[in-house]
Order: C-alpha cells, then structure tokens, then sequence
DNA sequence: ACCTGAACACCGTTCAAGT
DNA sequence: ACCTGAACACCGTTCAAGT
C-alpha cells in the first residue's frame, strides 16, 4: 500500500458526495450524517470533503436542492395558465410524494429555497403560473408561502407517527378524547394521506372562493 | 472553596434545567445548547444533569412541551361546541403566537405529541371539540392534522426569511419571475401574515364547504 | 489540485468517587 | 440522593505535509 496523498485521477467529485449523503441521510437519518462517516462511505479521510465543499452545511443544502429538483413543474408551463386550481393541486401531490420519498430531508428544506436553485425555481415557477392565472403579484406570493406551509408541515409533521402506539399512553382522565389515539401509528399512512387531501381540497376550495371575489371586485380591496 | 460532592439543598430541579435550556434556545437557537453549555449556565458541571434527565432530548421534549402549554385551548370548553368555524380559527392564532415566540422550538414539535402531556392536550382538545360540533371522528382526526401541518409549517419556514435579501441572486434568466424575491426579506413579517391570514381563512372556508355537505348528506359517504 | 494524518476545540454520556 | 472530575468515543474543521 503506498500511501498516495493525491491521486491521478480525483477520488471524489461534488456529484458523487451529494449522492453519497443523500443515500446515508435517507437510510440512516440526519443524525448518521458526520462528516468522517461521509468519508468513510466514499472510501476517503474526513478532511478530504473539504476541497469540494467549504462546510458540512453545504452539503446537506445541495442534498436538499436535489430533493427539490424532483418536484414536477411543468403544470405551470401552459402559456395561458388559466385553470390554476389544477395546476396548483398536481403540483402539491407532486410536491408531497418527493418529500415523501425523503423525509428526513424536509428539515433541511423547511426553512426555504435560500440560495438552492431548484427551490428558487419551484418558488419561480408557482408565482409566475398564478400570476398568469390572473392572482395579483401579493397574493401569488402568498400561495406560494401558505402552500408551502401545509405541505413541508405535512411531510415534516406525520400526524399519525407523532402518536406513540401505546395505549396506556393515554389515561382517559388526561384526554377524555384520545382513546383510539394509540391506533393512529399503525393507520398512519391512511390517516396522514386522508388529512392532507381533506386540507388541499379546504385550501383549493377556500382560495377558489377568493379568486372569484376578487375577480367580481377586480382585486380593488386587496390588490397592491 | 471546598469541593463539595452533594450540597445539603439540591443545586437543580428539572424545572431550573427546562427553564434555562428554554431561555437558551430562545436565544442562541437549538445548536447552541450543549449539555455543558447548559451545565455551565446553570453553574455546575455537565454530568449532573444525568441526575435529574436521562438524555439531552428528554430535556429538549421538555422545552418543546413548555412552548405547546401555551397554546389557548379555551375555546373548545364550550358545551355546545357549535361554531367550530371561531374555535378553530382562534386556537388556530394563538397556536402560531406560541410558535412564533419560540422560533427554534418548533422543528422540535413539529414531530408531533409523541408522550408530552401538553402536546397531547392540545390533540384532545381539538379532536373533542370538532368532534361535538357534529364532525365524524375521522374527519376530526383530520382536521387536527391538517390544522396542525399548515401552522407548524407556517412556523417552522418562514417563507420570506427563506429568500437572501440579495437582488443579485435572482438573475431573471434562471428565475424570470422573482425579479422583486430580494424585498421578500425586508417585507418578512406582513408576507408572512398575509399568507398566513389568507391560507387560514381559506382552509376555513373550504372546511366549511365540507361540513355543510357532510350535514347534508349526513355525512353518509365519508363518516367511519 | 487533491488527498493525508495530526491536531484543536468541541460533543453526549458513563462511571467511580465523594458527601 | 446529588454533585464531581476523569474518561470514552465521538464531532466539524484547520493545516502542514505529501505528490
């Protein structure tokens, strides 16, 4: 074994550590992410991660950004954009099932798009497509946020697993209506799904209500 | 200075430890609170924390449940329960106030009760009240989750924090619609009300859609 | 340019020792 | 019962040294 401290050819790669974590992160969890484990997982010394990346954040942004790049956006793409309530609700399903299929990336992602360049063009993409729709820019910003309110605090928050499956978890004289609550854990993904398309179609209901107000008033209350 | 090993009064109780950790977090966020750090600001040595908690996160549960017992429940006391509308939208205000004074506790509840009393409280209380407003026990469920998914989202990601104040990380090549994202940080209080004002009121709204139908129908498609 | 081992200042937690 | 210092197995990151 010669101990070579450089190779011909580079051990590592941006790309190739951004999988690597993501895999470990999303088999693992966040908290089995260190950076000499990280190492070890690519066949290389601790220190190394720090010619590609300047910080352990940086790494954990561009595993995130990743995640956000499979959201589908082309419901947005139609030039005329006027069914938004379609295209709003595809995009939430969309949106959901990729943090679905990585949920102890949400954390990550929960705080915004920042400076990731595929969370900037999901927040591009909705704003531009509501305000085609005909939303005024303030609240095209606003269903940018509160969608994504409900749906990284859908994903961030399974309900059902918050419930530890133990009956005696839950005296009677505490919580007089949490008898049944010790069933939720293994109903979780019938629970977790049921409340999130019950909340879409409340959302989608509720701002279809306020389209058509504003759409009679021409947005004169609100408008800015 | 003698080196005394147990004084004759104990110098902890777990409410000075969740009180200090509390103020800690509040002000330094949760990276900021190591069982040491802790320790040291309660002024004795890290290991004597072992005797009054088992691990740093039952510590942490504690400071998550202190924020969630200051969430008003008092609006689903009433024996009739009828205008769940007002109850849901009060509790659903001062749940996000709670939140919104303890910003870096929220990743903490947004995992759900799990065994904290408070939390647990909080999920009977509403489950009860919607459920005597005439909801069907599923529905109830639901509408906790849901509630519950758009106000720790709301918390958790403020969504125009999320956006750098940094005009020139938006070329309007990339991101042809965010041309104005960078004043998001400035405004990020009132866009942040306003998406929260505007997704409560359609949530309510499109639940009240599904409510006078359920009454309707007698709730005969979806009740279980 | 890209990898290495050694080192620094930290972690959470255990444990024998003190009173 | 409740606190202590020492110790264990970790952290993220820096840096001089190698090629």
């Amino acid at each position: 074994m010669c101990a070579m401290a450089r190779p011909r050819k580079p051990l590592l790669s941006r790309d190739r550590i951004v999988e690597t974590a993501g895999a470990l992160v999303d088999a693992e969890g966040l908290a089995a992410l260190s950076t000499r484990r990280l190492a070890a997982e690519l066949g290389v010394s601790g220190p190394s991660l720090y010619n590609h990346f300047r910080t352990k954040d940086e790494i954990l942004d561009a595993v995130a950004d990743a995640v956000s790049a499979k959201i589908d956006l082309s419901m947005f793409d139609e030039t005329d954009g006027r069914d938004w309530r379609t295209a709003l609700h595809d995009w939430a399903v969309s949106y959901r099932a990729a943090l679905a299929d990585h949920p102890h990336v949400v954390p990550l992602l929960a705080h915004g798009p920042g400076r990731r360049p595929a969370g900037l063009k999901v927040a591009d993409a909705v704003f531009g497509g509501m305000v085609r729709a005909g939303w005024p820019a303030a609240q095209a910003t606003y269903i940018g946020a509160l969608m994504r309110y409900f749906i990284t605090g859908s994903a961030l928050g399974s309900f059902a697993r918050g419930f530890v499956d133990d009956e005696a978890a839950y005296d009677p004289a505490d919580y007089p209506h949490l008898g049944q609550a010790h069933l939720l854990a293994e109903r979780q993904e019938k629970v977790d799904e049921g409340a999130f398309e019950t909340g879409l179609r409340a959302l989608l209901d509720g701002l279809a209500l306020q389209y058509e107000t504003g759409v009679r008033g021409q947005w004169t209350a609100r408008s800015s």
